[in-house]
DNA sequence: TGCTGTAGTGTAATACTTGACAGCTCGAGA
DNA sequence: TCTCGAGCTGTCAAGTATTACACTACAGCA
């Protein structure tokens, strides 16, 4: 173990740059034997319009035909990332809801893979995946490497997120004051400003002089959507 | 792989006791070689005052004591869940801001241990540990068993979570309309319902009305509340 | 056919939020 | 000592939200 935490997977965490990040996994994950791998990230900002990031490096014909026909909406693994934390070997029974999907993949070289999600604090959902075209994942094989992919996967994540978060959701980097933090937890609550103002024994327009702070912080247009980014961003803990 | 997939793991999944399901957990982990085993679950509502429920077999004593001295908000290994994704072994190291409380977990035989955290997409947190008075835990054994124990945390995790969330958070169980579902969304964003009624092309009173059975569904008190709790409970992917 | 759930609409009174104007206290650091 | 930031307070006007009342329509189902 010792020596898949410190050798190979400490430098992605000071790394800076998310493809010199994505390149450094590509290599482990050939040496591991997968000729392929693939990392993508939904950032918990914004709510509607949500985007994700993928980086991959497989053949670009599937790459454009995924993007054309719009597969992130259909592809079964990001479904299942959505949903659950367990980590799936592809087969054709897990892709049985998707059967042309599949089918293409396998004629694009994509055959025998694996892939696990991944969530941290900040609400940020990942999936890290490892693919190939040659030599079914036996399960002795997979006995054998699970737990460092499981690693990797983490850690994959907790690279990438280090560097994507802090350009992508500018809000993930604010600090709320202990006064800011208990005001908008009380906020999402529910609580009314009177409310609050009662249970902290402050004015009622100190109340709004703080929500009026996190509001501006969290680049929100009003307290409803200043409480809901605390949340999902994990500030209210 | 199969075997830790198929055939002591996936009867926690229909098991719909939380006391069965851990009385199971702590028999595979012991099969392991760890006498003690503890899972602990903080589930996204409510905001203020969350609770932390723990199962554990640890010496009565020392379970008395974690709870008189309120050792949950000391404990690295929770402080590390709230933060990490990665699973840790306990170490002098990793308790070196906690001295004396590592030192009383050693004395009541908790000696060498294993932590991993769990994140879900409804927000709940879960950590499960494994732990022993005797045999440090080695690198090689580690390299052994992470990924049953990664495998056995999530599995934990879900079934766990299945059967508590279901008690504990009412909330969870609620399932939004289309309608509802885009209203609260625009919402949770800043949106005023004068701008939601121009976005969705419907009247101004609708969108208060869909709003309203919003907040009732989800036990709310205004639409702040509501659109928190949709978005910690993954309401509005 | 009547029941139920979802979706859509209107009015009016009351409560709450937001933004702009001003100003105080206290401790940390130049 | 002075400045600065964090925390704290006040008022007023305009904008929004909440809640009560009452009403239509359509689709699925017993």
């Amino acid at each position: 173990m010792k020596a898949w935490q410190d050798d190979q997977l400490q430098s992605l965490l000071i790394e800076d740059n998310e493809h010199r990040i994505f390149d450094k996994l590509t290599d482990i994950a050939r040496r591991l034997g997968f000729d392929y791998c693939a990392y993508g990230v939904r950032p918990a900002l914004p709510l509607t319009r949500q985007r994700i990031i993928m980086f991959n490096n497989y053949p670009t014909e599937w790459q454009s035909q995924y993007a054309r026909e719009n597969y992130l909406a259909v592809d079964p693994t990001v479904l299942h990332a959505l949903r659950s934390p367990l980590p799936v070997v592809w087969s054709d029974d897990f892709f049985s809801g998707a059967r042309p999907f599949w089918e293409e993949a396998r004629e694009h070289g994509l055959r025998y893979g694996w892939a696990q999600p991944c969530r941290d604090a900040c609400g940020t959902l990942g999936m890290f995946t490892v693919a190939r075209s040659h030599d079914e994942l036996s399960d002795q094989e997979m006995q054998e490497k699970n737990f460092r992919l499981s690693w990797l996967t983490q850690m994959a994540h907790i690279s990438m997120t280090r560097v994507l978060v802090k350009k992508m959701v500018p809000e993930a980097n604010v600090r709320l004051s202990v006064r800011e933090t208990s005001v908008i937890r009380w906020t999402a609550e529910g609580k009314t400003t009177a409310e609050i103002s009662e249970i902290m024994g402050l004015s009622v327009r100190t109340v709004t002089f703080h929500i009026g702070n996190v509001v501006k912080k969290l680049n929100a247009s009003n307290k409803t959507a200043a409480s809901v980014r605390a949340a999902v961003l994990g500030l209210l803990g």
